[in-house]
RNA sequence: GGCCCCAUCGUCUAGCCUGGUCCAGGACACCAGGUUCUCAUCCUGGUAACAGGGGUUCGAAUCCCCUUGGGGUCACCA
């Protein structure tokens, strides 16, 4: 019934094989200066229909053509409970036919069904909720999305890009942080084909559902996955391939700092554990409830002492001397797989085939190839991707929030006696305890770090994409910023959306270095991407924006369609960098007329100061008085011809009149263009806010 | 400290695999001009890098080795 399919490292070798076959060709845009490229003006990409649930054909589970003897019926079936060694149905056949079956009559040869071909190339990003997306994963998710593209689309397959969660840290966990980080994802235009639900409304208004089971390998929480796990635990203990240790943490702690304070390396010691016969070993981990002894234990891998290498597809052939790897737990004590154990059997069970993490996990790496070995599956490829960093070279963490407000809170309480932790405390309703292990850094809580921000006026490093959205960056200036950071898509190309990505992308791209998150780069595309906007999108998404983070906008203009917004954003739009930025520009629509506050330098350079050609700005402005209470109607266009035939009749700049205007409107220098600026006001507000400015400035 | 990884302008990078077309290209930042009612854009021009030392070669940014420097990692976190 089916063709022998390929086994699943056959077809992973041919993948990497045609990496390096697949040279770009010499860029046509080298030598030009940048150019924008992509299936739309920065489009995010924003299919998030999910795969239908239809399924492939059939797809062997990674390891399944692997003749281990060895391996015990725990492994000789897969999550299906489909046996291993035959490819498995996808998805499972009917137990039998439905009662009633008719059997359809012969109508001739049914219609050929293009069958869709299983994915070859299977990619997933696997954060833990334990807040919101890191930039840093962000780009890892990016990676890991676009080339599960680009790779279906070289094989003519379905993509297949897995979001799992990692939630096997029960402590650090929660489920809305897991709910936040599918959002932070699909903010991006970051799409999973399989992997948790998540319904959002679109950009556009669209109702958007993510997400789907196509090749039932769900589900995608880890601990809803406990079963599994220890099914192979058991597997492997029972075969001595591990080995419950019942040393207590606090034993080991100790002798791992009298170790490091020797400045030996610790090597955790197997032999106590080891000496126990494995009758009793199962017998001291069995509960209590089953006839055994319930001991609390960890479960650990017992490494076998073979060197080991590594193949990554950046960075070549990585080597692990014999010893290297310790026997490290695969099972805490409270029955949750580690990482480790977790991440292997999932990315097996899932068919995950390729790899693609930040250079941290680099080291990881030994231990899951070692456990790989040990349950008998074949290693997926790897490709380890270059850490993102802060300008000064250390990595880039969510520590750094908390870095710069404890900077802020110790410098103003060195200055400042009257500032103290429990006077901050009391102000900012801190829980005086945890603020004071914040200060001595025993804790980087971001909720203190953000009320410390808040309480001394420091704005606190984005690093999360939930930060870069609350500063009113956009999705696809962030995805094509970050796609920068460790690849390119070669010659001078800069400038591309997601859809570019996916099809562009390439591991062999990846490049080894460290990237510096340059955070004036990233303005700096951003601005590009919010003033080429479209106006009419502008409009919409800087409404959305400002109804998300900007409640106070939101709530003056609640209509995105009214032509006050329209001209509120006709105004902003070309001299913004963020949607943030452009909200700053508009506090002065946000004040009342009574309560504008004159800045006394502009009062002083702009009204105060006689120049001997003009005269004063305060005698500008009351002679510009009748100029305005004569526009009849009150736009942009007939009261910038007003102004400039008064500044004719006088000879003079329409600046000269600009500024002393622009000052008794906001109070200050910088605004909008003043015809823009009067318009917003309205003919009512402008004059009552210059005469009080006249009477009071 | 052990182990692992890395090394082109201040920053992101192209070029490296397949040595000559590179006294090294683009972008951001910076500097100097210009446009502009403020601000921001925008336009023009400019400064600026192959970490150092050895090899290999007719020829090295490119291949090899060493040194130096940077980073990562050493948990019952992921």
């Amino acid at each position: 019934m089916h063709s022998p399919a390929p086994s699943r490292s056959t077809s992973a070798i041919a993948a990497a094989k045609s990496f390096t076959s697949r040279r770009l060709s010499r860029s046509p845009f080298t030598r030009t200066s940048a150019t924008f490229l992509g299936s739309g003006r920065f489009r995010p990409e924003s299919s998030g229909t999910p795969q239908s649930a239809g399924g492939w054909a059939a797809m062997p589970a990674r390891g399944a053509n692997q003749t281990d003897a060895a391996a015990s019926t725990a492994a000789t079936h897969n999550t299906l409970g489909q046996p291993r060694g035959t490819p498995p149905v996808y998805p499972p056949p009917r137990e039998s036919k439905p009662e009633g079956f008719v059997p359809p009559p012969n109508l001739g040869p049914m219609p050929t069904q293009p069958e869709l071909k299983r994915p070859q190339v299977v990619t997933r990003f696997a954060p833990s909720p334990t807040g919101h997306l890191h930039i840093g994963g962000a780009r890892t998710a990016l990676f890991c999305w676009a080339y599960s593209r680009a790779e279906a689309a070289r094989q003519g397959t379905p993509p297949a890009f897995v979001l799992r969660i990692e939630d096997t840290d029960q402590a650090r966990s929660s489920e809305s942080a897991a709910k936040g980080m599918c959002e932070d994802l699909a903010w991006l235009g970051i799409t999973w084909d399989e992997g948790p639900r998540h319904e959002r409304t679109g950009d556009a208004g669209d109702h958007q559902v993510i997400g789907g089971d196509p090749r039932h390998v769900g589900p995608f929480f880890q601990a809803q996955r406990l079963h599994l796990y220890n099914k192979y635990i058991m597997q492997l203990v029972e075969q001595e391939k591990a080995f419950p240790a019942f040393e207590k943490a606090e034993e080991l702690d100790a002798k791992r700092r009298e170790a490091t304070s020797r400045k030996q390396t610790y090597h955790y010691d197997n032999t106590a554990a080891l000496a126990i016969p494995l009758v009793e070993r199962l017998h001291r981990m069995k509960p209590v409830s089953e006839g055994g002894k319930g001991e609390p234990h960890v479960v650990r891998l017992r490494v076998t002492g073979e060197p080991i290498t590594v193949q990554d597809q950046v960075l070549g052939e990585v080597s692990y001397a014999a010893g290297e790897v310790d026997d490290f737990v695969l099972r805490k004590a409270d029955g949750f797989p580690t990482y480790h154990f977790a991440v292997v059997i999932d990315d097996e069970t899932m068919g995950v085939t390729h790899v693609l993490r930040a250079q941290e996990h680099l080291n990881n790496t030994p231990k899951h190839v070692a456990l790989q070995q040990a349950l008998g599956f074949a290693s997926p490829i790897y490709a380890h991707m270059p850490i993102i960093c802060n300008m000064d070279g250390s990595k880039m963490s969510k520590r750094d929030k908390a870095k710069t407000a404890r900077a802020a809170a110790k410098t103003a309480i060195q200055k400042d006696p009257a500032i103290s932790p429990g006077a901050i405390a009391q102000e900012t309703g801190l829980d005086p305890a945890a603020l004071a292990d914040f200060l001595a850094q025993n804790n980087d809580s971001i909720e203190i770090a953000e009320a410390l921000g808040r309480r001394f006026g420091v704005t606190l490093p984005e690093v999360e994409v939930e930060d870069f959205r609350a500063a009113g960056y956009l999705p696809e200036a962030i995805t094509n910023f970050i796609a920068l950071l460790g690849w390119s898509p070669g010659g001078d190309i800069e400038k591309f959306d997601t859809a570019f990505i996916a099809e562009r992308f390439d591991v062999h791209r990846i490049g080894k270095t460290s990237a510096k998150f340059d955070r004036m780069k990233l303005l700096s595309f951003n601005t590009d991407a919010i003033t080429t906007m479209a106006p009419a999108e502008f409009n919409r998404r800087f409404h959305q924006w400002a109804r998300d983070y900007a409640p106070p906008l939101a709530a003056v203009f609640p209509d995105s369609a009214a032509p006050r917004w329209e001209m509120l954003c006709r105004a902003v739009q070309p001299r913004c960098k963020t949607f943030k930025d452009a909200a700053d520009q508009t506090a002065f629509l946000l004040v009342a007329d009574d309560q504008v506050t004159f800045d006394p330098k502009a009062v002083e350079k702009v009204l105060k100061k006689i120049d001997p050609a003009t005269g004063s700005g305060a005698a500008l402005l009351a002679g510009v008085v009748s100029v305005i209470e004569g526009v009849v109607e009150f736009k942009p266009e007939t009261i910038h011809a007003a102004i400039e035939a008064f500044a004719a009749t006088k000879n003079l700049n329409i600046g000269k009149i600009a500024q002393p205007l622009r000052v008794a409107l906001t109070g200050s220098t910088v605004s909008p263009p003043i015809d823009a600026t009067l318009a917003l006001l309205g003919k009512a507000s402008s004059l009552a806010r210059i005469h009080r400015c006249l009477q009071t400035a």
